[in-house]
DNA sequence: TTTGAATAGTTGCACAAACAACTATATGCC
DNA sequence: GGCATATAGTTGTTTGTGCAACTATTCAAA
């Protein structure tokens, strides 16, 4: 057995999280606290536009790792927001193309700055080579499991 | 500025937590294979009614880092499938203690053997040196933001 | 001893996730 | 061309989360 050094509080915390989800609820607290009015899990979806736009709510999917009525609500809340538009792809009538608003585009910069704030302070006093194993560990985890 | 040392789809990975979301999705699908009709968070619970029980919602609630009212719902889940049961306690009626039912008692050997074998999985390939470093780095995020 | 503050728990609301079932469109094979 | 199958997206249901507002009980200080 490989790694089965496992004490019980340790599996505990890794199988529920606790380190990211901390991580969001502080960014969260960020976002509320600057008046911007939404979610991390809007964001998240806002992030991966931002990089590339105009891509489908399936590669949306894949780019969040979630599920298609996940992408599904997640998009209409934030066309709801006035953030994003669907816009019918011509060549292929089963696909919405996502496009950011200019009010989407304005968010970016605030948003990544607050983004980065928060995990200079979830990571103060880490070494930064400890940071790195720990990135490498956590996207092995991921490769495994995915 | 100590840990800028972030790329774009690292600081990603870090908010959303897709390792441990993995993680979580794994065993929840173990446990629904295994016909074992609870949920994670609800295994979150009672994993530390497990430890101890007779303990508080509010115990349970700095136990398993969730706000009351998340507590409230998921004993009352967890009553309704006969997992848990509240019992006012004497000295301070304001107190609910949680008690495991026989059937929860019978729970916890399968379901941690469900959980130890998915760490397996995710952890397959990764040295445990660097396990122990991600582990302490998780640790410290964790501590740096509570 | 009474009154105000703190603590334990519950409820309502908005948002999100997972799963199953569904519609609409496209593709490929006969 | 026509039908089976795959793909993109939507909807309904159950469960969980975070926040605010609420009730009940306890505690502490005037």
């Amino acid at each position: 057995m490989p790694n089965n050094q496992f004490k019980r509080g340790e599996l505990y915390s890794f199988i529920t999280g606790k380190a990211s989800t901390a991580i969001a609820r502080r960014l969260q607290k960020k976002f509320n606290a600057a008046g911007l009015n939404i979610t991390i899990e809007q964001w998240s979806v806002l992030y991966h536009l931002w990089k590339q736009e105009g891509i489908s709510q399936q590669e949306l999917c894949n780019a969040t790792f979630r599920d298609k009525p996940s992408i599904t609500r997640l998009v209409d809340n934030l066309e709801k927001l006035n953030l994003v538009k669907r816009v019918a792809s011509e060549s292929d009538r089963r696909i919405n193309m996502i496009y950011l608003t200019k009010q989407a585009q304005k968010l970016q910069e605030d948003t990544m700055a607050l983004a980065e704030e928060t995990l200079n302070e979830a990571l103060e006093t880490v070494p930064a080579d400890k940071v790195d194993i720990c990135k490498e560990v956590l996207q092995i985890v991921y490769d495994n499991l995915k």
